[in-house]
DNA sequence: CTATTTTTAGTATCAGGTACTAATTTAGTA
DNA sequence: TACTAAATTAGTACCTGATACTAAAAATAG
């Protein structure tokens, strides 16, 4: 009796293969092709229905991306992953602090990562077109430190017709390292103090 | 009579050779070599030389800076360009709001990068190793759009022995944009309230 | 006017492909 | 079970943008 390993369908191979290119643009062909057990043609095969241009091109893409600076929108639209919402009641995100975050000298994070962790979940909250932080009251409870893991839980504690008032706790585990009372405006005009 | 054309010398020409592939990273060789008017092996002794390396391989670094995230997010260090500095007195720092700062849909700055800006210009003030920020009250008195340029002018209120309170002004020409009141405990412990 | 530097020319080779033809294997079905 | 269609593999010629190298020609300096 011959023991046959049962080959994987083309369908499931190509979504893998999307899969694949997308965790690591910069594998070739060759190397796709000893992961997947196939030969370099139906890799190039796959990528040809697919539409998934040669590595040197998937390259020079995101090298443009660079240095048009399109990508950086997505990045720096919200501080932290979101990972819980509820449209205007709260909404929870992690940041885990890196190198970049921090003074070198004592790694601590700068306070503004964690306050834009805190303002972005708040704005994300907030379920409107434009959203707009108007006055906040926060209080850095104790210092954060490389690669410590925030929470930012987000409550929304009242709502008015134009603005609403935004609770934000961070913590570390369990120990709170951080508070903000937003008051976020939604109406089209921003009304400052 | 022959009209000759002085040609460049070698050193101006692999100065001019780095800026032209800094201003335009996805040149190749054979661009290279008409735009300069020298063979392609000019350019390529010329690269070898200073070392730069081909095109492909700075595709490739670029791309990885994209993936890595090198790039990452700017709010990096000090947000805002300090232009003036009276340690433990007060300090100025000036930033243009660009397209990566804004939302797309209203071309209105995040609040996070008035505050980042605020908060780092507090800390630049203070003039010790460990400074950190422990509470702010902040106040966003109208919205600031793409390109305008906000002046913050921070000023040491007063000045204890483990902390400093520090008032910030931000400014979009005469107008005030952002109010914030800092507390900065400058100990080697930080008391959170 | 020669010695040295600089530049150019040319060839072989490489990576990582495209584009194409043809053969082989596998799977589905009458 | 045999036939057919789909899927896979093999192989070749060619492409771009290079490296690595040798050698010759031109320009410049002493």
């Amino acid at each position: 009796m011959v023991i046959t390993i049962a080959r994987m369908t083309k369908k499931r191979r190509q979504q893998d293969l999307v899969e694949t290119i997308e965790k690591n643009p910069f594998i070739t062909d060759e190397e796709l092709a000893k992961t997947f057990d196939v030969s370099i043609q139906t890799i190039r095969l796959d990528r040809m229905e697919i539409g998934i241009p040669e590595l040197r091109k998937r390259l020079k893409s995101m090298a443009a991306e660079t240095y048009d600076n399109v990508r950086s929108l997505q990045l720096n639209e919200v501080i932290g992953e979101v990972i819980e919402l509820q449209l205007d009641q709260y909404g929870i995100s992690i940041l885990e602090i890196n190198q970049e975050q921090v003074f070198q000298k004592t790694g601590i994070a700068r306070g503004h990562y964690i306050f834009a962790q805190a303002n972005s979940l708040a704005i994300a909250v907030i379920n409107q077109e434009i959203a707009l932080t108007a006055k906040a009251d926060i209080r850095f409870i104790r210092p954060v430190y490389l690669n410590e893991r925030l929470i930012a839980k987000a409550k929304v504690l009242l709502s008015y017709d134009d603005r609403s008032e935004i609770e934000v706790n961070t913590y570390v585990g369990n120990e709170i390292v951080f508070k903000a009372l937003f008051i976020i405006y939604r109406s089209n005009e921003i009304k400052g103090e």
